[in-house]
RNA sequence: GCGGCAUUAGCUCAGCUGGAUAGAGCGUUUGACUACGAAUCAAAAGGUCAUAGGUUCGAAUCCUAUAUGCCGCACCA
């Protein structure tokens, strides 16, 4: 529709300056959009506004030139120049209307945008350290990641989804030595105690809620344990529960020999089980939470030799130094990300022989170019000031200009206004996948894209939890869930039945693809299909810009003008409110419209659109 | 000290490339069910767009300061 507009606008305009109307001009943008207010029209256009300086005419008489030429078109309702010159045009109710019978001819393909243009973009998001359960903050990546992932391919991208798994560093001997920790206290326990392997664990669980609940440490007596915990291990250690479960599965499953074993075996064990059950509770909660990765990618991989010898790192480090990018100082290696707008230099490899985590980056980064076109990471904010040095490294690789990151805000957690405190030194923190148990995938979904991603989110678990009005996610679903009944009622199709049929071919029944749709005419109906027809021009914007939180506005728009369509205009006949066959065929054909499209909006961020609650 | 994000209605937030009377939900007030799902609808009240300058036909939007809040500023990951 907008190259219709386009062409029409541009005729009418070329006319006016050859009736010598309107002086010699180009104009690049006409400056079409859609009016806030449809009593402004459905498009309008700013050229007028735009060409007032090079015309050196007052931009209402220019507009009132171009209108005056503008050529007729089935298209078109009237054109009206308003204001200090807006070109308002208003399209036939007819044409308005054929979007319903568009929206069921293409289905989930609707919307459809060449945007990417096949363009191959990697997003990678959540990758947290498999040394422990994801948070409520890693939620927001995942909801965000993966919304937008699905957007970009709805646009025409080639998207490829990817968590990076960091499997190489500190914290996995951090980890390791946790529960190797934990696990002698267990054996302790059992020893001093005379109890089994699943008592003790009981006892270790009270003396962390102990420690955890005693704020101002003022009864150390009622957590030793812990605090010898982290007395012996310091700063390096996790202290949260898990750690303590992790430890009993292992004592459940292997009994006590580990006690008089080699300490650096023993962790070693610990750490390489330990990680595989976490990647497993990861993937787990990441599929409670609907996304999925098309590839997880180990850190360690990059330290793998090939036939020749050498790892991806070492071949990333070779071609950095070819290109001088290198140098040593004080017992490192360095890279000179200043030369590419970094604050400071960054060291690849410490004094100590140990690889950074930027060096592991550095090969990882290279890696995804011989893979995808284009690569957007989503992070927490607190990560911004990682950004810099990545930037400088997929530019000195040469891939300037196609390394993005998505910064989302941090999500603050609470329970009825009150913060739910979580504390990295006591290891107090709430899983994400006990959320989901609580809370359900829709609601935390949806209200965890339902922000930009600058601004930060204050997620009230009560709030979230709400069935009622207060909650938005239940009026869109509720929406959906309304225009089904309608459908089964009028294909006369018991619920039962409706499982096994399938909405699509329900709606289809209740009414035939090519009914006549110029009888809809009341304002809720023009209204309906106008909100419609915005939806290709939202899925373009959301990728654009990165921005799948705009689909829950959207989705909210949609069931509002399907609710007051449907409380304006009666359905389906019924007793004391009779409806003309062919107008309750129209009107049949609006409401699977409009059930198609929200349930394409809630998909694309994944939140599921039920056909009864 | 340097950097990032935020600041818009009582609350939570939209406002896309600078455009028309700054919008929505919640909350408040008033109406609407013997009717296709009331988890709904209709309507009202509610705003010095943090502050001060600047740019221009036009600024919530761009620029410069200032204030407040959050997050960063490792040879940690």
């Amino acid at each position: 529709m907008v190259e219709t507009i386009e062409k029409l606008v541009r005729a009418a305009l070329a006319e006016a300056q050859s009736a010598g109307e309107l002086p010699e001009f180009e104009v690049a943008d006409l400056g079409l959009e859609r009016p806030a207010d449809s009593a402004n029209g459905d498009w309008t256009s700013t050229v007028a506004l735009r060409s007032a300086k090079v015309a050196h005419m007052a931009p209402r008489a220019i507009a009132e030139a171009i209108a005056a030429h503008l050529p007729e078109a089935p298209e078109i309702d009237r054109v009206e120049v308003a204001g200090p010159g807006f070109v308002n045009i208003y399209l036939s109710v007819a044409a308005g209307n054929e979007i319903f019978r568009t929206v069921r001819e293409q289905g989930e393909d609707f919307g459809r945008s060449d945007l990417g243009a096949g363009q191959r973009v990697q997003v990678e998001y959540v990758s947290a350290n498999p040394v422990g359960p994801l948070h409520i903050g890693h939620g927001r990546w995942a909801a965000l990641g993966d919304s937008l992932a699905r957007v970009l391919d709805h646009a025409g991208y080639e998207v490829e989804r990817e968590y990076y798994v960091n499997d190489h560093g500190n914290q996995m001997n951090t980890f390791g030595n946790s529960v190797s920790a934990r696990y002698l206290q267990l054996a302790q326990i059992m020893d001093e105690k005379g109890i089994d392997a699943h008592a003790a664990h009981e006892a270790l669980i009270a003396d962390w809620a102990a420690f955890v609940s005693d704020e101002a440490d003022e009864h150390p007596e009622s957590h030793p344990y812990m605090d010898a915990f982290r007395e012996s291990l310091g700063a390096d250690s996790y202290g949260g529960d898990y750690i303590i479960d992790l430890a009993a599965h292992f004592m459940e499953a292997d009994g006590t020999r580990w006690v008089d074993a080699d300490a650096s075996e023993r962790m070693i064990s610990f750490r390489e089980r330990g990680y595989k059950l976490m990647l497993e509770d990861i993937r787990q909660t990441c599929d409670d939470m609907r996304t999925s990765f098309d590839v997880w990618f180990s850190e360690r991989s990059l330290y793998e030799k090939d036939a020749s010898g050498t790892s991806a790192v070492d071949r990333a480090f070779a071609r950095l130094r070819e290109q001088g990018y290198l140098y040593e100082k004080d017992d490192a290696l360095w890279f000179r990300s200043t030369d590419f707008g970094d604050d400071k230099d960054r060291v690849l490899v410490k004094a100590d022989g140990a690889y950074t985590y930027f060096a592991s980056d550095v090969a990882y980064h290279w890696n995804k170019y011989e893979r995808v076109d284009h690569v957007i990471d989503v992070w927490g904010a607190d990560h911004h000031g990682y950004i810099a040095r990545v930037r400088a490294a997929t530019d000195a690789l040469g891939y300037e200009g196609k390394f993005e990151v998505l910064l989302g805000q941090l999500v603050n957690l609470l329970r009825n206004g009150q913060p739910v405190r979580m504390s990295k030194r006591k290891g107090t923190m709430v899983p994400l996948r006990e959320l989901l148990d609580e809370v359900g995938a829709d609601a935390t979904r949806f209200t965890l894209v339902s922000k930009s991603s600058n601004q930060m989110i204050d997620f009230d678990i009560e709030a979230v939890k709400r069935q009622d009005n207060t909650n938005p996610v239940y009026y869109v679903q509720y929406a959906h869930a309304r225009i089904c009944s309608i459908l089964r009622r009028a294909a006369g199709v018991t619920a039962e039945e409706a499982a096994e049929l399938g909405m699509d071919e329900i709606a289809s029944r209740a009414c035939p693809i090519d009914c006549d749709l110029s009888v809809l005419i009341d304002p809720t109906e023009t209204a309906l299909a106008r909100k419609l027809g915005e939806f290709g021009d939202l899925v373009e914007s959301c990728a654009r810009d990165r921005a799948p939180f705009r689909l829950t506005h959207y989705a909210q728009e949609l069931a509002g003008s399907f609710h007051s369509f449907y409380t304006a205009c009666q359905v389906l006949p019924s007793e004391g409110r009779p409806v003309d066959e062919a107008v309750s065929k129209a009107r049949l054909a609006a409401c699977d419209a409009a059930r198609r499209v929200l349930a394409l909006t809630l998909s694309l961020i994944g939140v599921s659109a039920p056909e009864r609650m």
